[in-house]
DNA sequence: AAATGAACCTGTTTGC
DNA sequence: TGCAAACAGGTTCATT
């Protein structure tokens, strides 16, 4: 579920319905997701108010009026549900926190790659999970000259140093494959040899199909949250990710796939070089 | 230093 | 039909 654009629409999604709202309880079904969830947090968060919902990279950040923050990584099948407490727990629930309105945020995860931590509104930049960061692909920070500096005499595939959040956070296997499409960059051409023309082509790219993405899913992920339990998901409206053998839109030829890393690449022969 | 691959889990799709 | 293999939107850690 989570590339940047969609923890932003998620974000974006429960903001409205978690902002001034009390915690009551807090119930964690399991010890552990990926990393040991934050005990913690059952003593600490009832009595405090929701005061806002923001993102840094794809981890979402729960503020109170007073006290700790709470982070929280969707790994790839994480998901927020805000249900009536009545709702049963639905399957691969492991956290609920409920409010003093009568709603509760429930956390499913099929996988368990997701992780949850606590920290401090003044610790939050040094915390060990941000400090190594790049920049946010869709602020001023990302810029050409920067990620012109951060390919040069890199040997490293671009589609692997897109996907390199010590580069540049958020950009995940889909928009890897689509940012690189849309500047006709071939998905195995080393960061260095790549000219700064083309670099900047690329930094576009990337900004456009993620802002794209947000605008596009928007909607449909807000309903997914406040209809509560539908699967909610994406308009895809991909030019090359998971259309391996069929035409490219552009030139017609076949779309190809292959593997870097580990992760499927989807690029067209024709349209990138 | 830099690049690759395995590991963490479960569910779904594909192929024999 | 049944079963096994491949694959899945992420990140970290260990190994070349």
């Amino acid at each position: 579920m989570p590339e940047l654009p969609e923890v932003e629409v998620v974000r974006r999604g429960l903001l409205p319905l978690l902002v001034d709202q009390r915690v009551h309880s807090v119930t964690l079904m399991r010890d552990k997701l990926r990393f040991p969830l934050p005990g913690s947090m059952v003593q600490e968060l009832p009595g405090l108010i929701f005061s806002s919902v923001s993102r840094r990279s794809k981890y979402l950040l729960f503020c109170f009026d007073r006290g700790p923050v709470l982070i929280w990584h969707l790994g790839m099948t994480g998901q927020f549900h805000v249900l009536d407490q009545s709702t049963p727990p639905g399957a691969h629930e492991h956290v609920r926190i409920n409010m003093e309105n009568g709603a509760a945020l429930c956390y499913r995860d099929a996988r368990r790659f997701g992780y949850a931590g606590l920290s401090t509104p003044e610790a939050l930049t040094g915390h060990k999970w941000f400090a190594q960061l790049g920049p946010e692909p869709l602020g001023g920070s990302f810029s050409a000259d920067y990620l012109i500096g951060r390919c040069k005499g890199r040997r490293v595939p671009i589609k692997v140093l897109l996907m390199n959040a010590h580069v540049v956070v958020g950009v995940g296997n889909i928009y890897a494959s689509e940012a690189l499409f849309r500047s006709g960059i071939h998905p195995g051409r080393a960061a260095g040899n790549i000219s700064k023309a083309r670099i900047t082509v690329l930094v576009k790219a990337v900004r456009s199909v993620l802002s794209e993405a947000i605008d596009a899913g928007g909607s449909t992920i807000s309903d997914f949250v406040q209809a509560g339990g539908k699967p909610g998901y994406f308009s895809h409206q991909f030019r090359v990710y998971g259309r391996e053998g069929e035409p490219c839109y552009q030139c017609g030829r076949s779309i190809r796939r292959m593997v870097q890393s580990g992760r499927s690449t989807f690029y067209c022969l024709g349209c990138q070089h």
